[in-house]
DNA sequence: AGTGCGACCCGAACGC
DNA sequence: TGCGTTCGGGTCGCAC
């Protein structure tokens, strides 16, 4: 699943690969993936812009163009492939971008989650969704005083207010439970009743698990795979996701799964008290 | 205002 | 084997 590991990795790709081309024309198959502004305005704007960086915030792709940014957010499975124009389109494949080189940059997604947005440089963010965002997890701002603000009268467990993208951003459910493992803290914990330690030890393991995972090329897990031929190295890092009933790497005591608001989440009873 | 939960999707895994 | 059912996962929008 594409969290901010996975985006980053994608997004390196592809920057090798997009810089500098012109956007031709565009051909949507699903129209629901583009959340805004209208097919026929998004189609106007975009064709003939070029493609001058991409760039990344939190879980967003940001393609950076002449007088927009074209964002896009993966979701789930949501994958971008090159082909050449011509080819035959997949089931899967829901929007292509026909490129000045005659290649088409072509947008997959098995479940149809992921979201489009064509916003205008200037009101990028302050308008939906980057507007919306938190810190960056090296973002400096990103203080013991900053979570304690944040944090206080959140009766609410970690685990989900770490998954919340307003505050930081970046953070999806595997590498929540891989934090919270390194911190040693309860997903249960009720956000406020943190300790400035336990804060500390949450911004510094997310640095840490996020630039693991990045130095990786991601996680690939289930069908997961960032972009074509990109598989991730990081699941064999896992400790606790997807490992119940397995043992602890710390005390070998059995590793369990729970519900955290209707969430998947795996820890250790024992290291996680 | 803040919180929680269903909806959005579809393939895979599971149960019978 | 084959069928139907459940699950998962990020975010939005609605209900409370």
């Amino acid at each position: 699943m594409p969290e901010l590991p996975e985006v980053e990795t994608v997004k390196n790709t592809l920057k090798k690969i997009l810089i500098n081309k012109k956007i031709i024309d565009v051909e949507i198959y699903y129209e629901k993936l583009i959340a805004s502004p209208k097919i026929d305005q998004f189609k106007k704007q975009i064709i003939n812009q070029t493609i001058n960086d991409v760039k990344r915030k939190g879980k967003w792709l940001i393609f950076d163009l002449d007088k927009h940014y074209l964002l896009s957010h993966l979701r789930m499975e949501g994958k971008y492939l090159i082909r050449t124009f011509g080819d035959a389109i997949n089931k899967h494949e829901h929007i292509a971008f026909r490129l000045s080189d005659n290649s088409e940059l072509r947008y997959q997604d098995t479940r149809k989650f992921g979201r489009m947005y064509l916003v205008e440089k200037e009101k990028a963010y302050s308008v939906k969704p980057l507007s919306e965002l938190g810190l960056e997890p090296w973002d400096e701002k990103l203080t013991i005083e900053f979570l304690k603000e944040k944090y206080k009268n959140k009766s609410t467990a970690i685990k989900t207010v770490l998954l919340d993208q307003t505050i930081i951003v970046g953070i999806g459910n595997i590498y929540v439970n891989e934090i919270l493992f390194a911190s040693k803290i309860n997903p249960l914990k009720k956000a406020c009743d943190l300790n400035n330690q336990e804060l500390s030890k949450v911004i510094s393991n997310t640095k840490i698990v996020l630039e693991r995972a990045i130095n990786l090329g991601g996680t690939t897990i289930k069908s997961y795979t960032s972009s074509e031929g990109v598989h991730g190295r990081f699941q064999s890092e896992l400790q606790v996701h997807g490992k119940e009933g397995e043992s602890c790497p710390n005390c070998k005591r059995e590793i369990t799964k729970i519900k955290v608001n209707g969430r998947g989440t795996y820890y250790c009873p024992k290291c996680q008290k």
